[in-house]
DNA sequence: TTTATAATGCGACCTTGTTGCGATAATATT
DNA sequence: AATATTATCGCAACAAGGTCGCATTATAAA
């Protein structure tokens, strides 16, 4: 399963790396040119996650979200980015706030994924 | 819009008290006896999260889990429940953490809505 | 007991995301 | 450069989770 280079696959990531946030499906569609299936992008997205590209979070509002953060290049397979996300309940962007959090679990507990998301008004909607 | 009793309403928050844990609209309808149509499940944990009773967190699944939590109690209108929720991906248990989490934002960030969950294995999963 | 109106059940609907399959195109091979 | 291989794409269909409109039922007040 050797991956290949497409058009999609380049201007999906290009989207994402230029935005900097956690975009979903559709805030992709919408900003990208060319038209590409909404298939087509969450296959492409969820092979950039098989391939520690990107890291998906899911927002309250059960939603997708993926993004290329900085923790994620480099360490591949890491399913487990223990930072908070913060989704702006105004604008509707998506960030990663770049702060490990470091949660304590009790006994017996096995973290697997971590899905932490704090909403409400970011910096320029509040 | 006064509240009424009825029968849904009294068995669908019992089927929460006995459980203790975080439960979805499909982990209900199991729990319990009678049939409800899945619509008034919904509108009934709704009415509970509107009346500060319940308190709802959206899954790493996507799936929207509600659940009476110590917390609740007491204090209405809390939207904000800043505790973290456990998942287990082999039970499928979903739990509160009774352990409040402060989370510093950054400057110009005001936060509605924690959605804080960690899925893994629980004690008797793992 | 009668009346006003929450709450219910049913069906239809929407959105998000996935999957099967034939067609297309990126890479490897000759 | 031409061909073969097969990953990827586009389309359509599907599935799950959740919501909504509306006629009917049942709660609680008069």
């Amino acid at each position: 399963m050797k991956r290949r280079n497409t058009h999609s696959t380049a201007e999906i990531f290009e989207v994402l790396k230029s935005s900097g946030n956690a975009l979903s499906h559709d805030m992709i569609q919408e900003n990208i040119g060319s038209d590409i299936d909404r298939a087509t992008i969450y296959r492409v997205l969820n092979r950039f996650c098989e391939d520690g590209k990107v890291h998906k979070v899911i927002g309250d509002d059960g939603k997708q979200y993926f993004a290329i953060c900085h923790n994620c290049s480099g360490k591949k397979q890491v399913h487990s980015h223990n930072h908070i996300h913060f989704r702006c309940l105004h604008c509707g962007k998506v960030e990663c706030l770049e702060r490990d959090l470091a949660v304590p679990l009790p006994e017996g507990y096995v973290a697997k994924v971590h899905n932490l998301v704090i909403s409400g008004f970011c910096n320029n909607c509040s």
